[in-house]
Parts: C-alpha cells; structure tokens; sequence
RNA sequence: GCGCCUGUAGCUCAACGGAUAGAGUACUCGUCUUCGGAACGAGUGAUGUGGGUUCAAUUCCUGCCGGGCGCACCA
C-alpha cells in the first residue's frame, strides 16, 4: 500500500511539474489523523517558494484526479502541510481476509530469502552460574533468529562454550576445597547450582587468599594438559552436570542450537591464524598485523583505526588469549556454514569495544568476512541497590529468575480446575513471558535496570498481558463455535475499528525489526495491539446472533489472534490457549 | 586522560528529522447484565543544559554537566 501511494504521489508531481528526490510516506503518529501521511507538500514548499498548504492542496486535486483505486477513502491538508491519506472500509476489510488466508505465515516476508545467517547467543560457561546476563543474550538472540527466519533467512543457532580456563580451576578449586559442593544425590539443577557456588567460593579465595590463589592457577595448568586424575574426574562430572543444567534452562526458554562451539577447541585454530600471520604487512600504511611485544604477541589495533586500542593475542608464557580463540570462532564458523551471508554475535556491550579490534584483525586477515560480521549488544542488569558481584552475595542468577518467576504464576493459577501437568506448562510459559518481555520491550543497547516486583510485572505493558488477550480472544472464538457464528471478512459494518487500523501494519513492523535487528519494536507494536483489541472487546458485543455484522467480528477476532500468536513467537513467547 | 554508549513524567520504557512527545506503573475518580477484572474508561505528570543546522530537532552537529562500559598478557 505504501509504495502504492508513493506511485501516486510521484504522478501527481511529475504532473504539476514538480521535481522530488526523495518521497517520504509514513503512519502519523495519532490513528485518528488518518493511514498514511506524507510532507512533500513542506519539503518542497521552499525550493519552488509555495505556499506548503497551498501547494498540498494541488497536490490532493492532481491526486484525486488520478486515483482510481478504491482503498484511499479521503485525502485532506493538516498541520503545516501535511496531506494525510484516510484508507477506505474495503481496505480493512480485505486485510483481515488476507490475515485469515496467510494463517501461521502472518506476516511474513522473504526480504531475506535464502540467506544463510548464524547467530551466535546465550555462552554460559560451563562451572559457572547461568546469570541474568546469558538470559538477555538468549532472550534477544531467540528473537532477532526468529525474526530473521520469518524474513525468509535460514538461521543457525550457534552456542560459544568457555569450557576451560581459570574460571574452571576457580570451580575445581572450590569443589576440592569443600566436598559439600561435591554431592551427587540431587537434581542436575542442583547439582549445577552447587558448582556454581564452588565457582564463587574459589572466585573470591582467589582474589584475597595468596595461598589458594597458587593452587588455583596450579589446577589451571593441571587442566590444560590433563595431568591430574582426580581433577579430570570432577572435571568430567561438572562439565557433563551445568551442560546438562543449562539445557534443562533451554527446554524453558524456548531454544534449541545447532552448533556449540567449545573454547578449548577454538584455541588451536587460532593460534594457527596468529602465528602464521606475525609480522605481516597489511592495512594501506603498512601496518603489521601481528606482533612482538614484551614477549607477547599483540595486535595494534590503533595502527589501522585510531579508535581502536592494542590488545594480547598470545601471552608471554605462550597461552592464547579470548581474542585469539575468537579468531578461531569466527573461521570455524564460515567452514561450519559454507556460503554463510552473515555471522551474528550477541553479547553483552562490555565485549563491544574488544570486538572491534578483534573484527579489525580478521578482517586484515580476510578481507571477504569485513562485511559479513555483526555484533549486537545489550545492556547490563542494573540493580536497584547498585552493582551486582558475586563478592558482595547479591547475584541473582537467570536460572533463578526464571523458576521464581514461574513459582509466582504457579501460586496466582493454583485454584484452576486443570491437571498439574498443565498448570505447569501454562505457569512455565507465562513466567518465560514476563522475564523476557521485560528485556525485549525496551531497544536492544541500554541496561535494563532490574527490579524484581517491578521488571516482572503481570499487568499493563507485560508479557502476560499479551498473552491473557489471547486467552481472551480465543474464548471468543470458542463461544461463536457453539453458537455457530462463522467468521466472514466480507459482512463489514460501516465502522472501522481501531483494531484493524493496526492489524495491517504487521508485516511492516517484522520488516523493521529484521532490518535493524531489534525485536522491541515487535514488542511495543504487539501491546498497542492488544490494547486496541481489549478496547474493542470491552465496547462490542463480538458473539452475538442478532447481530448480522457478529460474524466479521469473529473474523477480526481470528485476525487478532493470528498476529498475536505470531508476534508473540518472534518474541519467543508462548501463547497458553487458557491462563 | 582517551575511545564508545547513554541522559525523556516520581519510577520503568516508546517515539523511521514531523503535527498536541506516547505507554505502563504509582496516585485520583469511574466501569462488574453479555464473550475471562492478568481487563476497560477518565484525570494528574516529562525531553539534563547552552549554542548551531533545518520549513520542522527528543532525534543531526557542537560546548558543558551527570551516568555506564572499555582502554596489554582475564573472559
């Protein structure tokens, strides 16, 4: 519709002799102003020394005379010189039966078709806890692949592993140091959480304890080659026990990965790119790529782009560092994925500045990849009561956000009248709603200052909100079933509902958030929706046999539930049929 | 110090250079005869600060003030 009406616009103008670069046509920000606006009429006022109002009044006239299509209702001057275009009763009308027809592909576009795309997101570290961070990367990495397979693209999910390094020795050394920690017995969860203190214990020994301090780096090298039976075996157990743990989470969440990539076999590979690539010339000034320095090998960033900064790819006792393997990571990545369009990382922003100098370095290396990486980064988890570190005990772990987040839907349904096994299946998706629509309502880049009451709301801009319209919408449906009310896009009452004015927007929005990989604006498109959509329920009677118009209702009433139910996949959010 | 990000109602967040800056929450008032009150309706309330560019600036440029992250052998 929109390039349609920018066809016209660019007829009506070239009629009247008017010459435009660019032509803007967008949705004005109050549904009441009309579909479609645009502000030719403004940008071109001053070059021809019009009067805009003037001027967008011929350029209505020359528009009216051309138009021969019956979705474009009116067309009037507001503002300074706004023409703003009012779509036609048909043009809803059609676009709820064309909702109806698409079913599941709502939405849906193939911008992206065939598109090879791997997005790389979440990275626990075995030994470590899942904390809030990994349950922001994955809540955005779901989305934006989803989002992108809806756009056509074949995605690949793509997990990084850190399964060695001194966190390990850290949990090791705190598994050794109090064999509680060590317990067999429980569930995987708990088993995992036990090692997730191990990690804390040993963490904090390592920074005030010179003592543990020694012994810890010494498990590290024990690690490295392999040398110690006892903490080969522990070893085994733990990285066998959190792997199983944050797949448990997975199954939660809503997300299933392709590949995983471990650290420790990333290493080699990149230290293989790093030594053959010392002291090469590269870059238009002949900067080396590689380098020697105090007995380490480093890489001068600030040599080929004076924002960047120099950072270790080889320490001096020859060890490679994360830079290194993710050298690695990157070219195992395009082996794993021949032809891939597109490799995307998510992280934290604390990585963003170090992944820069990283990117720079492949990209003197390959030179084909340049244009082929993408990082995305988010914020941190603000506390209200200051930082979080494990030192001062105040870390809430993801994994325990979620389950206590599905605890507190556990005790809002247990009066329902269901069997427990779908208690817990509605309470685990509404609980996984309102932890992540909590971090996907808000564009991708900021923190996200973290509240336990308030970030984790059940009410107003919420994911359960969303998914309670749903519930809503679809006990509508099943009403007009048993009353044999059939939905009928063409039985149209003279109104518009602001419903509709909404539902055709969908497909764009998807557009958007591919394109700039930020799932909020699915988000905040999904909650005016669901707004517009209680609205409307709370003032119409939807289900009713007397009324012959009822049944066009229940059809916007299917529209409303398809949009929902697929926008809410993208977020990676589950709809219960009831809550 | 240098680089990157950031500053919008009391709080948490929106706004592809456009019109009267939108939501939620909190607070005040109202809706409970239809199909689910995790709801609906109404009200109060905001662009850190000084310049500049533009027909038009929360948005772009720039000075200042405040916050976050990064800056060589951690990841």
């Amino acid at each position: 519709m929109q390039n349609k009406i920018k066809q016209l616009i660019t007829d009506a103008l070239k009629n009247l002799n008017i010459e435009v670069s660019e032509i803007v046509v967008e949705h004005p920000a109050d549904l009441n102003r009309g579909d479609y606006s645009t502000n030719v009429a403004m940008a071109v006022a001053k070059s021809i020394k019009a009067n805009p109002k003037e001027l967008a009044e011929k350029i209505i006239t020359e528009m009216l005379r051309l138009n021969l299509d019956n979705n474009i209702e009116k067309m009037e001057v507001a503002g300074f010189g706004f023409i703003n275009l009012h779509l036609s009763r048909k043009f809803f009308s059609r676009s709820v039966e064309e909702i109806l027809n698409e079913g599941d592909g709502v939405g849906g576009n193939d911008a992206l078709k065939g598109k090879k795309i791997m997005v790389e997101y979440t990275d626990p570290n075995p030994f470590k806890p899942f904390h809030i961070g990994h349950l922001m990367t994955n809540a955005i990495g779901e989305s934006v692949a989803r989002i992108l397979e809806h756009s056509g693209v074949s995605v690949f999910r793509a997990n990084y592993q850190g399964d060695i390094g001194l966190h390990v020795a850290k949990a090791i050394y705190g598994l050794l140091n109090n064999s509680k920690f060590q317990e067999k017995s429980g569930s995987v969860f708990s088993q995992s959480e036990n090692i997730g203190k191990a990690y804390s214990e040993g963490a904090g020994l390592y920074e005030t304890d010179e003592k543990a301090k020694k012994e810890i780096d010494e498990i590290n090298k024990k690690l490295y080659d392999k040398s110690d039976e006892k903490i080969n075996e522990i070893y085994d157990w733990g990285f066998k026990v959190t792997m199983e743990a944050f797949e448990d989470l997975y199954k939660i969440l809503g997300t299933k990965f392709e590949f995983y990539f471990l650290e420790s076999q990333m290493a080699p590979i990149g230290e293989e790119i790093v030594r053959t690539n010392i002291g090469k010339a590269a870059g238009p000034d002949g900067g080396r790529i590689f380098e020697e320095s105090d007995g380490a090998v480093v890489f001068k960033a600030e040599k080929h782009d004076s924002k960047l900064h120099t950072r270790v790819f080889i320490t001096s006792q020859g060890l490679p560092t994360y830079e290194t393997k993710e050298l690695g990571l990157t070219e195992e990545k395009f082996k794993t994925v021949p032809d891939m369009d597109l490799s995307i990382v998510v992280t934290a922003n604390e990585q963003m500045e170090y992944m820069k100098v990283v990117a720079k370095s492949i990209s003197l290396i390959h030179p084909e990849y340049e244009s082929k990486m993408k990082h995305i980064t988010h914020g941190m988890m603000r506390l209200a009561s200051g930082k979080m570190s494990s030192r001062k005990g105040n870390v809430i772990t993801g994994e325990s956000l979620i389950r206590d987040t599905i605890a507190l839907v556990t005790e809002k349904i247990k009066d329902h009248d269901w069997d427990e096994e779908k208690k817990e299946k509605v309470a685990q998706h509404v609980g996984v709603a309102a932890v992540k629509y909590s971090i996907l309502k808000q564009s991708t880049g900021g923190d996200i200052a973290f509240d336990f009451e308030k970030s984790i709301s059940f009410e107003g801009d919420s994911g359960p909100y969303l998914q309670y319209s749903y519930a809503r919408a679809n006990s509508v449906i099943e009403k007009a079933k048993k009353e044999d009310i059939l939905p009928d896009p063409h039985a149209f009452p003279p109104e518009i509902f602001e419903v509709e004015k909404l539902l055709y927007k969908f497909p764009e929005i998807i557009l958007r958030a591919a394109s700039e990989y930020e799932p909020h604006y699915i988000a905040t498109y999904l909650i005016e929706l669901a707004r517009s959509y209680n609205s409307f329920y709370g003032n119409t009677i939807i289900v009713d046999k007397k009324d012959i118009t009822s049944s066009y209702k229940v059809a916007l009433t299917f529209a409303f539930s398809f949009v929902m139910k697929k926008g809410l996949y993208l977020l990676g959010i589950e709809v219960p049929e009831r809550m």
